[in-house]
DNA sequence: TATTGTTATACTCTATAACTATA
DNA sequence: TATAGTTATAGAGTATAACAATA
């Protein structure tokens, strides 16, 4: 057993060190938690998102969701507004002040993502793409079967 | 802002399904936490070592170690001896019970590591290990610079 | 009866730092 | 004074499930 060279260790410790890198700018500027930027990523796409909809998209579960919306909503950054066409659906959307927020986080966080692909040559981003997605449909393939 | 796409967050969902994926193994059938598991992988390559070596190879840290080792010690699977050297050094090694459950767990989990891989070609399980190699060092470094 | 979202609860992790014993 | 390891504590994150409102 040689744990250094273990994938799934390999990959925790990257995943890990990648995510302090990153959340060092979310985190300590914008006082965002992992889950609340997901869920301000997510609606930075479409200006209008069912929080089930936000779930799947983050691969948050609905609580987390939930969670973080209230604390997104308590700072003016999101709206929870009742679906006309079924009120049991919560509709997310940004206001104004999550608008100028994101317009402030993303570029930043966008920048740190650029300085961490300059480790790599193009070819090898083009590797690390495909083997990120094979891997990710192997892994959720093994757990579900067991 | 496209999140799917967002490698930090490509990474933490697969580093979060592969590890589910082992955790499987260690987890349920072993009843190991990931901290216990790490540190029995450390003591499966060396007979003895000393705390600190074990949180330095395991990426934990000193509370971890001592936790998991607290843990593991009660379940009779590894020995704390005190340093003749130095008493401040707790020297940690295996006990028969805890090789015993090395031999069963090892190759159970590495099968799993092996059934991911298979999702790989040759190539791109070299391209991966460099990029993993690369994207560590780069993220090291951007978080210490901050 | 099923689904959406919220709340409750218990559990685990994490981070900081105080503490002890040694050096 | 510094280091190794333990313990304490508070905060964050996770998982399960109960619950209310709606369909």
């Amino acid at each position: 057993m040689n744990l250094q060279a273990f994938l799934p260790y390999r990959l925790a410790v990257l995943s890990e060190a990648v995510s302090r890198c990153v959340s060092q700018v979310y985190g300590e500027r914008f006082q965002l938690t992992r889950d609340e930027w997901r869920v301000l990523a997510a609606l930075a796409e479409s200006d209008a998102m069912k929080s089930t909809a936000a779930a799947l998209y983050t691969t948050l579960d609905k609580m987390q969701v939930s969670r973080a919306c209230t604390r997104l909503e308590g700072r003016g950054l999101i709206r929870r507004d009742e679906d006309p066409e079924d009120r049991r659906n919560k509709i997310l959307r940004l206001t104004p002040e999550g608008r100028d927020l994101l317009d402030q986080v993303v570029p930043l966080v966008q920048a740190r993502e650029a300085d961490l692909l300059r480790a790599l040559d193009f070819q090898e981003r083009l590797a690390l793409e495909q083997v990120l997605d094979k891997l990710l449909a192997r892994a959720r393939s093994i757990s579900q079967s067991g």
